[in-house]
RNA sequence: GGAGCCAUCGCCAAGUGGUAAGGCAAUGGUCUGCAAAACCAUCAUUCCCCGGUUCAAAUCCGGGUGGCUCCUCCA
């Protein structure tokens, strides 16, 4: 393990060096969702960044513990299971289930610890006797408040300071806290709401408090890595650590920030006030699931994105519908990447992959380029700028190979397709079978245009009859008449196959 | 009112002091009966504007302009 990791600290606010705590393991906790309904593509955007840090950091040789709660004590969940009759806690397992099953469509690794509140309750207790007892956190009625002025260095990470936050400007603010910006630990039982057993008589947990109690459980008072979408730096983050070093009484909880960026749409950000919501199986049955996961990994996690969205009219002009060009487009890059995967696998599968011995340079340049790229902030643009150098090499030896050994030529292609399978693996793309992406993309696309099939292959026969007989005038117009239905043929040795042409973006 | 982010080719997007990656689109070419795919070539003397620091700035500093986010549940 020599590769020095560099990334950028939101507490720091720079790029600064990755010093584990123990050499060569990382220990990584990320706020996960609350599960009160179905997934968005906001909620994939930020599983899909922190698994791709989490992806570098295992390309990169760290063994890493990736622990990402779910947060299924809350109000939300409470008022939604009311309004339907159901149990919270249940109601909250259900599309914890769900979002895990949405997010593995996206080749999001499973965590390796999935902590829920309800199974954290007496370790979240022990956290607030522990404020309780310093002088940290006070007693109202039943309900236990963190008190934000014991703690001097509250709203370091967010740069806010206690004075100029605008207390009582959108919500009113409960009278019998003792500074405005106090927040609950506690929660006094209400009718209607879950509850448990506490020295304050029954009731549940607050927002924050959960992640302190389990950042302690799962890796401990102080460790490596603390994630999250950047809408959390204020005020959960920030209570996260005045709380975590209030009652442990260390200078530092989590010894890295990350945050990542947002995505938006048309610039504004997705809210489902704004009706601009969309859910991950949408995404996933318009564009396929590896789309989405292209398209977030040739952005800095880091940076805001814009969604590209058109929505789509019938023959009557009303909306029918939406198309994400921009998801389009990486479907269409992920074809480019496939099918050269598949020309490769071929040509190994039908010669060899030439046995031990030198390759051309170029084929040996991916993986270094990957480990510097990616050890560089997690820069996974820089690691697809380096795929497409790959593949158009490989590309380039298939066509031709001209002055290159046979040995060589193979020993090359069998290493580029390794290569960029391993570096895939980093950023959790290119990891299905070739023929099956395809397979599965053009029957996506057959649906999605309406196209007949059968009327395909009937034109493809023609046309292959038309051409026996040298007859291309007949042909040419075979063809004319599927590239209006959006079908591109492409005559090989083996005979004439089809592919959907996706309408270009511009 | 406070805190912070962003502005790079028609579009998307890296690059945070050393002289502008990559993708899409476009144009020309190789290949092809014609095509498609693939490959080759061309495509930002310049990084929102104005000053300043420096041998050197898209990158640092000051001032504008425009967009966004947080201070409320939010990924």
């Amino acid at each position: 393990m020599s590769t020095t990791v560099r990334l950028h600290d939101s507490m720091r606010r720079q790029k600064v060096t990755f010093e584990p705590l123990v050499p060569g393991k990382v220990g990584m906790y990320v706020c996960g969702p609350t599960t009160y309904t179905s997934a968005h593509v906001g909620h994939a955007y930020s599983a899909i960044s922190f698994d791709t840090i989490r992806r570098c950091l295992l390309f990169l040789g760290f063994d890493v513990r990736y622990v990402r709660n779910v947060t299924d004590v809350d109000d939300k969940i409470i008022k939604r299971a009311n309004e339907i009759g159901q149990d919270p806690v249940a109601l909250a397992a259900h599309f914890a289930d769900e979002y895990n099953r949405d997010m593995a469509r996206f080749n999001v690794l499973p965590p390796t610890v999935e902590p829920k509140v309800s199974g954290h309750i007496g370790e979240i207790i022990t956290v607030i006797e522990k404020l309780v007892a310093n002088g940290s956190a006070y007693t109202v009625a039943g309900d236990v408040y963190f008190s934000c002025e014991t703690f001097a260095p509250y709203g370091k990470l967010s740069g806010q300071s206690l004075d100029e936050l605008r207390a009582g400007e959108r919500v009113a603010v409960d009278e019998r806290k003792k500074s405005p910006a106090d927040f609950a630990l506690w929660k006094a039982a209400k009718p209607g709401e879950p509850s448990w057993d506490s020295p304050w008589g029954k009731g549940r947990p607050g927002w924050h408090i959960e992640c302190s109690a389990m950042t302690v459980a799962h890796l401990g008072e102080t460790f490596d890595l603390h994630g999250g979408g950047k809408d959390l730096i204020f005020p959960h983050h920030e209570n996260e650590i005045a709380q975590s070093q209030g009652a442990h009484g260390h200078d530092t909880f989590a010894r890295y920030w990350l945050h990542n960026g947002f995505l938006n749409f048309e610039g504004i950000k997705m809210s489902r006030s704004l009706g601009n919501v969309f859910d991950c199986s949408q995404i996933a049955d318009a564009v396929g699931p590896e789309a989405l996961r292209l398209f977030c990994v040739s952005h800095h996690y880091r940076s805001p994105v814009d969604f590209e969205l058109e929505e789509t009219r019938g023959p009557d002009g009303a909306v029918n519908g939406v198309r994400f060009r921009s998801l389009e487009t990486a479907d269409r890059r992920l074809e480019y990447f496939y099918t050269t995967l598949l020309r490769i696998d071929t040509f190994v599968a039908q010669g060899g992959d030439g046995g031990a011995g030198a390759v051309v340079p170029e084929a040996e340049t991916l993986v270094p380029t990957c480990r510097e790229a990616v050890a560089d902030d997690f820069n996974a643009p820089i690691v697809m700028a380096a795929l497409g150098e790959s593949a158009k090499l490989a590309n380039k030896l298939l066509d031709e190979g001209k002055g290159v050994a046979k040995d060589v030529k193979r020993r090359s292609l069998a290493r580029i397709g390794k290569d960029m399978r391993a570096v895939g693996e980093a950023l959790g793309i290119l990891l299905d079978q070739p023929e099956r992406y395809l397979a599965e993309r053009r029957a996506r696309l057959v649906k999605r245009l309406g196209i007949d099939t059968a009327a395909v292959e009937k034109l493809l026969a023609d046309r292959t009859a038309a051409r026996a007989a040298k007859d291309f005038t007949r042909a040419d117009a075979i063809r004319g008449e599927l590239t209006a239905m959006n079908i591109e043929l492409f005559d090989t040795p083996k005979g004439t196959d089809w592919r959907v042409a996706d309408a270009g973006s511009d």
